[in-house]
RNA sequence: CGGGAGGUAGCGAAGUCCGGUUCAUCGCGCUUGGUUUGGGACCAAGAAGCCGUGGGUUCAAAUCCCACCCUCCCGACCA
């Protein structure tokens, strides 16, 4: 793709309206576009790295046995007032009368809505385990949404909700996704940690979250240093009695076993084995999509700008091209690249080398390839990792092994 | 919802105390022409603003007064 056809607008200077390292750069990168407090468009670039999450969260709860869906976003009050958590959730959801004066919400959560589903369509234990997940957007009117993505009012989920015949069914599901979970946030690049947490509002006895260390970060943990063991609470190391330390934490993914409380009170019932009619079993699995991608740019930066992990940044390989004259080498470089199944940017514009160089650095792809002077002089590509700035010189054929190398292929 | 800071061109800022020949200014970006091209270029000529919104005070308001809206930060809240 050619940068000056494609939909980047970097800002030179820092927008005013982002203080944290994640909404900053990605308003910077024109990954962003803000509408208004806690409410994003995501452009072209920022829907590519959204994409690729989403991508590896498909590929990791299909392989699991889970089927995606889409839910609708508009809700009818009732089915939340059988749960009681049109009261619980009252002061987050967005409510609204259609013509007909009927109450709608805007969904900030599914737990009641694929009850509803499930019930329709599951009577036997024959139909069950069941496992269906969706990729949406949620919606929550936050009393003070921050951060940019991490905390906005409509925000993209990946919810997953199990359904078994019993608790040992359950339990089989509740850790295939918590291993399906360790998966794709370890494919993210992400350093992350997990909790036995408290299920609150969500309901059930046990539950599981998924954090992210980060200034920024809206939790808590103690951690010892030592050990590097996060806790819960502030008492000493029960391993080697060092003293904690607070470290902030961003929530990136939670899951539950939420038991029977939603299929009791929405009547989710099936018949077992004897005939018996019982609620289904069920766990709900979520993840922060949208927010993942602040989550990542907190922990992925430097001085410069964004340092996408491989796995989901918006191209694999950015051309530097610093010579007009060697515009055409660039582009069929390019071509061989995609050819090879790299996404590739090429940055064909007459703008001076560190311009160039600079948003290259900024926008955060892992491969910046050069073509200038060395190029000229002895077809000698120079390829800047964007990581570690390391810095290496090579034929396009050892470039096209490199990235094969790099990327598994 | 409490506390703090702020809103001037697409972005970033100065001007606001002390109203008026610096009042609409500067840098970046944008347009046109030329020069440049391995690290945020240079020269020349341009386009772009109801100074957040609405009321007041005044001969005169970006500037003073009142109300409201919006944004950011801290806290409370948070699946």
């Amino acid at each position: 793709m050619l940068y000056s056809k494609s939909f980047i607008f970097t800002l030179r200077e820092d927008p005013k309206v982002a203080e944290c390292v994640s909404h900053r750069l990605l308003l910077k990168g024109s990954f962003l576009y803000m509408i208004s407090s806690g409410i994003y468009s995501y452009l072209p670039l920022g829907y590519r790295v959204l994409e690729n999450i989403s991508n590896i969260i498909r590929k990791h709860m299909n392989s699991n046995g889970a089927q995606e869906l889409l839910m609708s976003a508009l809700q009818p009050i009732e089915m939340w007032q059988k749960t009681g958590r049109d009261q619980v959730l009252s002061e987050v959801m967005f409510k609204f009368k259609d013509r007909k004066n009927r109450t709608l919400v805007l969904g900030p959560t599914h737990e009641e809505e694929v009850t509803e589903i499930v019930k329709k369509h599951i009577s036997s234990y024959k139909q069950l385990p069941c496992i269906l997940y969706q990729i949406q957007t949620k919606f929550r009117d936050e009393t003070r949404p921050r951060f940019g993505i991490v905390r906005s009012c409509e925000f993209i989920m990946k919810d997953a909700y199990s359904f078994d015949v019993d608790e040992a069914g359950l339990a089989v599901n509740y850790d295939r996704m918590l291993s399906a979970y360790q998966a794709i946030f370890k494919e993210c690049g992400l350093n992350f940690i997990m909790t036995e947490a408290d299920p609150g509002a969500m309901g059930g006895n046990v539950s599981h979250e998924f954090m992210v260390p980060a200034e920024i970060g809206e939790d808590v943990l103690c951690h010892c240093e030592k050990c590097d063991r996060h806790f819960k609470d502030m008492s000493n190391c029960p391993d080697c009695e060092a003293k904690l330390k607070e470290r902030r934490m961003i929530e990136i993914g939670h899951i539950f076993k939420l038991g029977t409380k939603y299929s009791s009170a929405q009547e989710a019932l099936f018949l077992d084995n004897t005939g018996t009619r019982k609620p289904v079993i069920m766990g709900c699995y979520g993840i922060g999509v949208s927010r993942l991608l602040s989550a990542i740019v907190e922990t992925n930066y430097d001085e410069k700008g964004i340092m996408w992990p491989k796995a989901i940044s918006p191209f694999d390989a950015e051309i530097v091209c610093l010579d007009e004259k060697l515009l055409a080498q660039a582009a069929t470089l390019s071509e061989t690249l995609e050819a090879s199944g790299f996404k590739v940017l090429l940055d064909e514009r007459s703008e001076p080398a560190g311009v160039k160089f600079n948003d290259a650095y900024l926008l955060g792809n892992p491969h910046i390839v050069i073509i200038g002077k060395n190029y000229a002089n002895s077809k000698k590509i120079d390829l800047e990792i964007r990581k570690t700035r390391q810095k290496l010189s090579m034929s396009e054929e050892e470039l096209v092994n490199f990235l094969n190398n790099e990327y598994g292929k």
